[in-house]
Order: structure tokens, then sequence, then C-alpha cells
DNA sequence: AAACTTTTTGACTTAGAGTCACAAACTGAC
DNA sequence: GTCAGTTTGTGACTCTAAGTCAAAAAGTTT
């Protein structure tokens, strides 16, 4: 049916479009400065056809961040693609995660915002779903290289079970941009920002862990440099560009 | 003044149950569910005498994050009295903070909250820096054990700074409870809680760090034992009796 | 082009945070 | 003890912005 395809397809234009800006609006003015009224001035529809999309202010929000996901689970899949030791795949996964904090430094409070119970219960199931959705697709990525690398022997018989390393992993990621825009963990005047520090903190973890080859044992800084060349040098170039 | 004592204290009292009420609330029903005119009706006070005390509904809430962070800080600073190594000082650190989790589940999702731009930017600023006081003097007991270790030589010479180590902690602990409440990190059928992860994510990192003595070196599960025994025999009894 | 369906919207309701002019209670001086 | 002055408390209000809905507009089918 062509005219229901071309129907829905419009949707989705305009769901897009919703989004589009009201993700703008969360970056410049933050989820209190996002205001329906404006929105919809914005988008040039009246406020109830948002609400046709929408059911509510905080399922928007929710719909936004989902749509970072599926950027940030775009990057993670690349690391997939990285010939090399998995040890370094994993650790393009960690320099896809910088690149978006820089690239969308709105991004990671976002995720913050929609995970706390009043966002969350406030949003349609299906968009709980689809989030969960996004959210297990980049999970998905880190779990298969570390499968990997137990398959390969560069995790060994004693090394510590997936979900360790997962959640450890995971959580020096998530804490650092928790620090990194808020806690004031150290003084200003130190200089010290947390995310600067989370590469050296894997290394650390996956050293303790006994993920081979051993930072001593490798040149790690070579691989951060082939990374970004092979894997991300498109946005790269947008970082150093606006 | 007995007189002006005897006010300030009133006002204090006031305040301190306007916050227990308030906690409650939040405990139960959620930021959303948090309505002023209720607490006004709980507190057997109107509600205008609550904007007495605070500018804003997110000025109540961030000090009600206060308030739990006095908790924590009270908490944490009893590991600097455990007798023994360095390296068990700073694992009472992470038994603490699973106590408080525990003891109150909400406490966490709570801090979260606060630290959201949209309630953050709505408090006082003698209130955020409270906040920033309370939050700082957690991480200095933090700090305190790795300076010991470092001059007792339980860190030794090549070891990290003391940044990394802090981070890297922080964040392990940090990064479990966002994974706790909220992330669909693994299927709900596997029953694997990030938490229960945490303190061997502790050890990896540690390990990783060459934080003497290596947990392959040292009965941790007897440290932990000799930590609920002598430090937090107290708040356990309340774990298991509420 | 009439009958019907879907989409859009302006004008509305509602909830609840936040304010304020006045009232009540307290204080200290005489 | 009572009165001027000060502090504290409140009922009744405003205001903002999310959310709703009946009816109009646009699109589709026969």
């Amino acid at each position: 049916m062509a005219i229901a395809d071309r129907k829905e397809r419009a949707m989705r234009e305009r769901e897009h479009l919703i989004l589009e800006h009201a993700d703008d609006l969360l970056r410049f003015n933050g989820y209190l400065g996002l205001n329906l009224d404006e929105l919809a001035e914005r988008i040039e529809y009246s406020k109830a056809t948002i609400y046709n999309h929408f059911k509510s202010k905080e399922d928007l929000v929710l719909g936004v961040a989902t749509m970072h996901l599926e950027t940030r689970s775009d990057l993670f899949g690349r690391a997939l693609t990285f010939d090399g030791r998995t040890r370094e795949r994993m650790f393009a996964i960690g320099i896809a995660d910088q690149i978006l904090a820089k690239l969308y430094p709105h991004g990671f409070p976002i995720l913050q915002l929609v995970r706390t119970q009043s966002i969350w219960e406030k949003a349609a199931s299906e968009r709980q779903s689809a989030y969960y959705e996004k959210s297990g697709g980049c999970m998905k990525v880190a779990i298969e290289i570390i499968r990997q690398a137990k398959a390969s022997g560069d995790l060994g018989e004693g090394s510590p079970p997936v979900e360790n390393i997962i959640t450890g992993l995971v959580s020096l990621a998530k804490g650092a941009h928790l620090l990194a825009d808020g806690e004031r963990l150290f003084p200003e005047e130190t200089g010290i920002e947390p995310l600067d520090l989370l590469n050296a903190n894997y290394q650390l973890f996956l050293d303790g862990a006994g993920w081979a080859p051993l930072s001593g044992d490798w040149d790690y800084g070579a691989t951060e440099a082939r990374i970004r060349e092979e894997l991300f040098a498109g946005e790269l170039k947008l970082v150093e560009g606006g």
C-alpha cells in the first residue's frame, strides 16, 4: 500500500523533526528549558501535534535519549571491525565513548536524566523497550569482544567471568562521566579531569583482570592512534571542526 | 543570648522535621510524588512555612540529599579507625557504601537526581556549598587512606597517582549503583546483580594498581567479616531487622 | 463531489509550585 | 502588664506550563 507507506514515512520524518529540535532545546536550555509551546513554535506545528507523537514531555525526552543511544550503538559497532588484539578492540569502545562525550556533551546527562524514576515512569512502555533495545545493542558489542578474548586465550583460564569485566568497564566509564559533569571531586585549580584519567583506569582494571597483552607489554598509545585514524576519522574531524 | 539560641534550635529542629518528612515522601512516592501541599499537611505547618526554610522544591530536595551525605560521611569516617593494612581500610569504605545502599535504597537515586541541571540550578547556593562540603568530607577519607598507603609502601614507587585511584574506585562504586537501579544490563533471569560484583571489581582494580597486599596474597573475605563486626555492627542489625 | 477517515489545531482545563499582604505570636522596655 | 517593634506563620491568591478535546481542515475512496 503506497499511500500508507508514504504516510508512515511522513510520520517518521516528523517524529524525527520533533526529536531533533527537542534535542537542540535540551542541549542549550536543559530539561526545564524544554518548553513544549516553544518547541511547537519551532517545528511549526501545534503543541497538540507533538502529543500525537509522544505521550508526555517525559516520553519525548526518552525518545531523544534513545536517538543518542542509536548513534552510540553505531560507533560501538565499529570496534568489532578493528583488526588487532581483543584488548585493542575493547579499547576502541572506550575511545568511541570519549568521542561521543566531546561531540554531544549533553548526551550523557540526558541518558542519566531519563533513568530517574520521575521521567522514566511517565514514558510510554514501547519507548522504554526501544531504549532497552538500543542500550542492549551497545552492551552486546562489549560482551562479544570479551567472548572473543576468552576464546582466543587473551583472557586465560582463571580470568574473571564476563559479568565482572563488563560491569567493571561500564562502571568506570559511567562513573567518570558522572564525575566529569558535576561532582567537585578535585578542587578546580588542580585542573584534573576525570575523563582524562579514564584510559589509565581501564588499563589498571584490565591488567588486574589479566587481559593480555598487559599494558606493560604493549604500546596502547599506538593502538589509540590507530583506532582514531581507522575507525573514527570522520567523527574526529567534526570534533575539531565544531 | 539564650533566646536567640533557643530560636535557632527551634528553627533547626523544624528544618529537620521538614527534611525527614520530605525524605519519607521521596522514598515512597518519588520526586513527582513529593507534593508540597501534602508535605505541609504532614508537618502540620502551612506550605508558606516550608518556603521560609527552602527557596524552592529543588532546594528542599538538595537538603535531603545533603542529609544523606552526612550519614555517609559518618560511616566512611569509621574506616580510618580500622586497625589493619591500608588496603583493608579502603575496603571498609566499600563495605560502608554497600550497607548504606541496603539501609537507604532511595539514597543513591536522590544523590543522582540532585545533580541533574534542572534540580541543581534551582537550589540556593549556600545549600550547594553545603552539599559540596559533605561530599568532599566523604572523599577526604578515601584520599587520606591512599596517602597512608603511599607513605607505608603498600602502594609502591611506580604506583598510579592518587587521582587515578580515587576516580577509579569512586567510578566503580557509582557505576555499579547506576547499573543496579535501572539499566537492564543483564536479562533478569540471570539474577546477576551489579552490586554483588562490586567487591570483586574493587579487587581487580586495586590488584591492577598494585596495592599490597594483592588479593591473591591475603584473605579479604576475613577482612570483610572483621569490618562488618568491628565497624558496622549497629547498622547491620538495622539492615537485618527492617 | 459526497461520504468517510485521518490529521491538525486553538482554545481550554488542571495541577501544583511559588508569592504576598496581613495576622498571630513573641520580645524587651518601661 | 501593656504596648511598640520585630519575627514568624498563613490563607488565599497568582502564574506557568503540561496536557486535553471538540471541531475544523486535509486527505482518501467510491
